[in-house]
Formats: C-alpha cells, sequence, structure tokens
DNA sequence: TGACAGGAAAATA
DNA sequence: TATTTTCCTGTC
C-alpha cells in the first residue's frame, strides 16, 4: 500500500525489523502496513524499498518529528563505522541487522513499557499495553477500526486498583500503582537536558527499575544512544561471543566501556541477531 | 502438569 | 558491598 506523505530514505533502513525487533510493543500489523499509535496520533507505516510512506491521524505529525521517532535521522554509516573502529567483533551482528534503527519515543510511556517488561515476554508486555491504554486511553477511529492512545498521567491516575489488577503484575503492581501516583509526563520532561549519569540516578531511584529497564529508557525514551541494557540475552551473547562475563550490571559498564557512544546500536545488533539465531 | 523463562527487591553473608 | 534467594504469571 502506498499512503498519502512519504519520506525517501537515504541510508539502509527496515521499517518491519526497526518495529519488531521488541524496542516498542504497541504495534498492529496489518497486510501491507502497520498502526503505530504516536502520541496524540495514530501512523499508519509502509515501506516499499527506499521510500517510507506514511499517513497521520489526528494531530499532525510533521516529517521531521517521525524522523525522529524512527531512528531515520540517525547515520547508520557513520554509527556502523565507529562502532567496528571500537571491536571488529561486531562485525557478524552489524550485517546481519541492517536497517534496524532505534526509535525516540517518550519517556513516560517508556517507562511504563519497559517496568511492564520485567521478566515478561514481548507477547506480555504487548498484552498489558494494549489493556492498559483500553481501559484507560483515548480511543481513535482508524478507517473502520478503534485504536486506543497510549494513556495519559491524567487518565491513568483514574484507575481503579481493579482496573489495575487486570494487567495481572503480580507481586509488581504496588511497584506500578506508586508509579502512577508519584510521576507524571513532566517528571521525565524535566530531566531531558540533564546528563546521562542524571536521568540514570533519577530512573533508579523509581521502585520497580533496576539496572537494566533504566538503560531501556534511557535508550528509547530518551535517546540517550549510548545506554546498554543487559538483559540474559545480551549476557549470554557478551559470554559466547565476546569473552566477558560478570553481573548484568557489571556487563552494562563493560559493554559501554567497548563500544562507546554508540553502545546502543550495538545491543540492538547484537539482540536482534541472538534472538533470530536462538528461537 | 510440572518445568522453565524472565529482572528487581529483599535477604544474607 | 557482593552474592543468593524470592517473588508471580504465562507458556508449552
Amino acid at each position: 500500500m502506498r499512503l498519502q506523505n512519504s519520506i525517501e530514505l537515504k541510508e539502509p533502513f527496515s521499517l518491519a525489523q526497526t518495529l519488531e525487533c521488541g524496542q516498542i510493543f504497541r504495534v498492529f500489523k496489518r497486510n501491507d502496513y502497520y498502526i503505530v499509535p504516536y502520541k496524540g496520533s495514530v501512523l499508519k507505516l509502509a515501506q516499499h524499498r527506499n521510500m517510507l510512506s506514511y499517513e497521520v491521524f489526528g494531530k499532525e505529525v510533521s516529517k521531521t518529528e517521525l524522523g525522529n521517532f524512527l531512528g531515520i535521522t540517525h547515520s547508520i554509516s557513520e554509527i556502523n563505522q565507529y562502532l567496528l573502529n571500537r571491536d571488529k567483533r561486531i562485525l557478524p551482528f552489524l550485517d546481519y541487522v541492517k536497517g534496524l534503527r532505534i526509535i525516540k519515543m517518550e519517556p513516560y510511556e517508556a517507562a511504563i513499557s519497559f517496568i511492564f517488561s520485567i521478566q515478561s515476554s514481548i507477547k506480555l508486555i504487548s498484552k498489558r499495553l494494549n489493556i492498559l491504554s483500553e481501559i484507560a486511553g483515548r480511543p481513535f477511529k482508524v478507517d473502520d477500526e478503534i485504536i486506543f492512545l497510549f494513556p495519559t498521567s491524567k487518565e491513568l491516575g483514574k484507575l481503579s486498583n481493579r482496573d489495575i489488577s487486570l494487567l495481572r503484575l503480580g507481586f509488581r503492581e504496588k511497584f506500578f500503582r506508586e508509579f502512577i501516583e508519584k510521576y507524571s509526563e513532566k517528571d521525565f520532561e524535566k530531566i531531558t537536558s540533564k546528563s546521562f549519569e542524571e536521568k540514570e540516578k533519577f530512573l533508579l531511584s523509581i521502585r520497580g527499575v533496576g539496572k537494566k529497564v533504566a538503560h531501556c529508557i534511557l535508550l528509547f525514551g530518551f535517546g540517550e544512544l549510548s545506554a546498554f541494557p543487559v538483559d540474559v540475552w545480551i549476557k549470554r551473547a557478551l559470554e559466547c561471543y565476546f569473552g566477558i562475563s560478570g553481573s548484568p550490571k557489571k556487563l552494562t559498564e563493560e559493554g559501554r566501556a567497548i563500544f562507546g557512544k554508540f553502545s546502543g546500536y550495538a545491543q540492538e545488533y547484537i539482540y536482534a541477531y541472538i534472538r533470530v539465531f536462538n528461537s
């Protein structure tokens, strides 16, 4: 399907890889396009070779903003060259996942998404985020279907404990209730201009957020491309392919020391590669 | 149906 | 301070 507006892609870009690699969880795949709720709008996205076409429903989203959201503005040849210079062993990973970009979503939404990700599969994370959007978010008509926007902190504040129990967060439910009560979009907006370390410190101060989730929020919510989230998969890959081991906390620092300012891309390349070859 | 996957907090050394 | 145990749900 060719949609109304388009962006010409100058470097390798894969919409499918970018939307399906597990960095964003509310993506609805249709036959020949994707539906993605984004801020106060709903996007329809499709790709044909080096052409990305799109349509915006609701509040206008500029071409530049869409480019930022999808990581199209990242200079991938520069990033890849940088990573190769840091450590040549990244080559097979980077070669395999050509076109994967790192998304830049809203920090508040990213925080909730990755709090839900703890000890959960991608499928379960999506399910929880969709339930949350359906019970608290604004419905939006796109063609002949209803898509729910991600709820605002104000909308989440109206939820009852019974609503929240639908998410089946188990003993972590209290952390999420505390999160809704304590934080709003503003708390995340006001730290965007602060340093990496200060952002990390703030995120780690949230109950239920540890090193891994903090780095996911830094990477996908704040666009901090030097973040390096270490989950069990990355831990295994670092041991197997790079010969380094230790606690996930320690591996985050080691990964950052190896891959520098684009550690996040290295992490995503490794993650996408290892997940494909282990399922 | 019992084993297993998954990350942070709490407990322990 | 660093390591181990516990917590819960979904999947097969």
